[in-house]
DNA sequence: CTTTACAAACCAAGCGCTTGCTTGGTAGCG
DNA sequence: CGCTACCAAGCAAGCGCTTGGTTTGTAAAG
């Protein structure tokens, strides 16, 4: 209860949760595929054949890291929009709080969510698609409450893959330690969804 | 000479294009790890083992690949841009082919460009990323054209990487059979990145 | 038109290695 | 005592790739 939990990728540091973190940290360089069991324990410090005995399968620690990073941002994602009912300050609120995801804290694990989807057995597919659709619910309601106030113009859906693209590929080149903060980043995309310049709140 | 030429995924009719075409599709639908020799092999209809008489790796097999489609969307970028000295239609123009590329007739192979770079041994990474450089910069001289006409708004090297994002991520979501055309969703992007609507040409 | 020559394309078989995972047993702790 | 966490050893399967030999297409030589 009482205990202090120290959180790396949304997970705990239970010896669980450093499996897990470990595991998308490699996933995330690699590949799953590259990744060996062998890899993930030697990053652990235990024997690869001990693996097994905090999960079934390999790809059991996939759907894992991917279950708990979908879960730790959505929640995060809730609370971006908690504080006010303003459509564009929500959406602001929603573009920060998934780049935060995709390039901050939760960045190995969220690689690993958007990029190794296929290495999930057909149902774990289905189960995770289950959590994304949580997730992708909190966006189409503010960007329909946006286009209530006549603040957004084209298609919601279209306008949401086109934000999608935009922060998931932000992996690739964003770099934590240059100039560009990621408050900075999200006003950037922002301009570009509403159309017109936001002024810092 | 006077032969006529079958293009697909940007390979030719022969033995060989055939297989990388055939192993694009692969590596698209499974991933390059996923994928076997033998499943290559079978989608040729030759024996696993005759694959190296073409290709002395798996790996060059991938090498490859994304050299003939990098290649030959360079060109089509050229020539996209070859018609007009207009920096809003030539920006239209490389949004339109770049697109083409993505979501078009190359797209099991562009696929493989963008998600399994790192498959390949750091040389070919070092050589690929060099064709890359001659297509990005035929974006970068477009997006500071368009800035010396004041028609772009923010640093120019975001710019691309916002459009990069949402290019590349419309492989995930863009479907051929829907409603909408790759043209109406070239000028969605383009209205997102000049900030105001363009009428048809 | 046939023969000869030769290289490109391919087959059949399998080797050596790595992989995910199993098994049977042990250390530490409440 | 029992439960969680782990070790040491190794197995069966699948992997990329090699090898030695055979077929096929092509074109000049007779």
């Amino acid at each position: 209860m009482g205990q202090s939990q120290q959180i790396v990728n949304g997970m705990d540091d239970s010896p669980r949760g450093k499996l897990l973190s470990a595991a998308a940290r490699l996933f995330r360089e690699q590949g799953f595929d590259r990744t060996t069991v062998r890899d993930i324990a030697r990053e652990v410090g235990i024997q690869s054949g001990s693996l097994f005995h905090h999960f079934p399968t390999k790809e059991d620690i996939l759907y894992a890291v991917m279950g708990e990073v979908i879960r730790f941002n959505t929640e995060r994602l809730r609370q971006a929009i908690a504080g006010t009912h303003d459509p564009v300050q929500r959406l602001r609120g929603l573009i920060r709080a998934e780049l935060q995801a995709i390039i901050g804290d939760t960045r190995e694990a969220m690689s690993v969510l958007v990029y190794e989807w296929r290495c999930l057995t057909p149902e774990h597919q289905k189960d995770t698609l289950a959590l994304r659709a949580i997730y992708e619910q909190l966006w189409m309601d503010t960007l329909e409450g946006l286009r209530s106030h006549g603040r957004l113009r084209g298609d919601a859906f279209i306008i949401r893959r086109l934000i999608t693209g935009m922060t998931s590929w932000s992996s690739n080149w964003f770099d934590a330690h240059g100039n560009l903060t990621i408050d900075q980043l999200a006003d950037i995309i922002l301009e570009r969804v509403i159309g017109e310049r936001t002024e810092d709140a």
